[in-house]
DNA sequence: CGCTCGATTGATTCTGTTCAAGAGGTGTGG
DNA sequence: CCACACCTCTTGAACAGAATCAATCGAGCG
């Protein structure tokens, strides 16, 4: 790992050729989360602009990178991993206010300053583009806005269902709401059915700041939904959900 | 006012004239939220498309006019009065995700159906555009969809702001904030400063349905807060704010 | 005048937090 | 290989903040 100051990462020119015998010098080309993520709409001709504005950088579990108010530079788009988006106080009480998996869009602001912090929850490759860059193809591919149109559309309707999370439900229920989210979530793209299997790969505290609770609280009620048979708690990270149904009358706030 | 069922509205085609010797046939040209909206970046030789796409509805206090789940017919963008957005459980518990006020755009959302229900503060008109007429002048007017995304940005910014507040603040925290968030609001356009004395156009209940609290802790922090000299309650939906620094230390979380 | 609705205030309850202790796992170094 | 520190998670007991239940008050209105 490099020895850079603070709060660093390492990253490389997207365009390196892996192995010796590549001539491969578009790294978008075989980027496993272009199909769902933004860079989709830039079609096979162009994709050497995005493989020029893209700096590939792998961020390891903890670090953050974007840092909630400093400005602005970059923007992301996650390549693997899962990274948590904050926001805190000034007492050290925090809010996770999203976890971005593959193929997520990182940066939308109109500010000239970050209105959030990221930090890797375990390892993390990115794609970094710096904001000049972006400019240029937002410039030259109209359908990148739309697209971005919709990621931003997108995540407003998770803020939404987040915010009556936050407001009105009980512990049990956010819970229970988590839960469902994580199982749609890991069923989305090519991922094989798990059977209710999950690999959280955040900690009992990320869960916590993003429901709104404690460590404790979080703890209690994934014991309390072990005792009722709704999920089996496994070593590490593994939840499996158990039932679904019971769940999800949980979430959906009939108690 | 037309008869049609369930839940609706007045409505009159936006070229309408008003008064007898008007010959004014684009209403878009003396729209006092154009310069503040998304409107503005559809010039003005082009004004009279956003005129034709245009139907100008008065809705009156208390009336819903999107109902969370139906199809998404429509988008709105707010010329007077005060639209409240809100989520809510089947078991009646209810989040009011954000006040749109004049010049907010409403309806931004990738599915077939509205994320979320709206309803009238106060008197509210609105422009209402179908979702095709809409279609049709995102094809036309590339600028229009920065302007979206711009808008979506705000909103993204605003809503994570909100989870922070919703997840992590105290009662008295969130109705500071909630009291700073609205005195910066009428502070934004033209306004005349206002020496601190708002006209806050929702009742208890919508503001506790927005801050995740209940009526009742609202009024009892709203007391608690007179009683420290930081405001002044009148009568109806005035409150006065005494002293700002007060309430931006309560608000940063300085309990 | 009596009705309803919203706001305020009080008394009590309860959900989730805080404080505290212990279990289980992991990595380091003697 | 084991002792130790460290970390996360779990569980228990006491506490606190906001919710709930309830009564009162005042304004608007038929």
């Amino acid at each position: 790992m490099s020895d850079m100051p603070s709060c660093q990462f390492e990253s490389r020119p997207r365009r390196i050729v892996i192995g010796a015998g590549g001539a491969q010098t578009d790294f978008c080309t075989t980027c496993s989360v272009r199909p769902t993520s933004v860079c989709s709409v830039i079609g096979p001709d162009d994709i050497s602009r995005l493989s020029d504005a893209a700096v590939e950088t792998i961020i390891p579990p903890g670090r953050g990178f974007i840092e909630e108010g400093a400005p602005a530079t970059d923007f992301f788009n996650v390549t693997s991993g899962t990274v948590k988006l904050f926001k805190a106080l000034p007492d050290g009480r925090r809010q996770i206010t999203g976890f971005a998996s593959p193929g997520h869009f990182l940066g939308l602001a109109v500010s000239d300053n970050y209105a959030f912090g990221a930090e890797a929850v375990d390892t993390v490759r990115v794609c970094r583009f710096s904001r000049d860059k972006m400019a240029d193809l937002l410039d030259d591919f109209p359908k990148l806005e739309r697209r971005l149109l919709e990621e931003a559309s997108n995540e407003l309707v998770a803020a939404q269902n987040q915010m009556l999370l936050l407001g009105r439900k009980t512990a049990r229920e956010r819970v229970a709401s988590f839960l469902l989210d994580q199982m749609h979530a890991s069923q989305l793209p090519g991922q094989e059915s798990s059977g209710g299997r999950l690999h959280l790969p955040m900690t009992r505290g990320d869960i916590a700041d993003y429901l709104g609770l404690t460590i404790e609280t979080v703890s209690r009620t994934l014991s309390w939904m072990r005792s009722q048979g709704m999920i089996e708690v496994g070593k590490g990270y593994a939840i499996t959900i158990l039932s679904v149904p019971k769940l999800d009358v949980l979430a959906a706030g009939n108690t």
